[in-house]
DNA sequence: TACAAAGTGTTACTTATAGTCCGTTGACTC
DNA sequence: GAGTCAACGGACTATAAGTAACACTTTGTA
């Protein structure tokens, strides 16, 4: 499904540049028990909410899709 | 902003297969008129709801994000 | 010159859930 | 046994989801 997707693909993205949930939750400007739902893919996460997190791993929206 | 942007992306998605709001909503299994405030960018809208949009518009994310 | 009908914008409202804040636990490392 | 990290829980607040109602415009047509 659509929210595991996302989820592994933000893990693999944060695992690649050495951030804890912690640290990117606080680079990203939300709560770290909520960074780490949505990893699990127990989130439907809001178009904005993403694009903080994206914001924040640096990557574009495009680039995060791909293969989605 | 990035709501902005997808609502114009879907709008514009949308006339390009000649449907009006009413029918994409339909084919989505949302209302009319929060279709109508996804495309003006008033909603934020969640990924799941994202989601449904785009299966109906029958594109795929990445190519929906493309330029984003 | 009306009129109906199709398409869209907008407001306002309820209810469902996104998102926060507090903490605990278990695994791993030193 | 102290520190870091991630999964998990409960209780709360903010806001998205979903709907009804009305206004406006355009187009066709009687």
């Amino acid at each position: 499904m659509i929210l595991n997707d996302v989820g592994q693909r933000v893990k693999k993205i944060r695992n690649e540049q050495g951030l804890s949930q912690e640290k990117l939750a606080l680079k990203a400007d939300i709560d770290r028990t909520y960074l780490a739902g949505v990893e699990l893919g127990k989130r439907n996460l809001s178009i904005k909410s993403l694009d903080k997190i994206l914001q924040a791993l640096e990557v574009s929206f495009h680039d995060f899709f791909e293969g989605m």
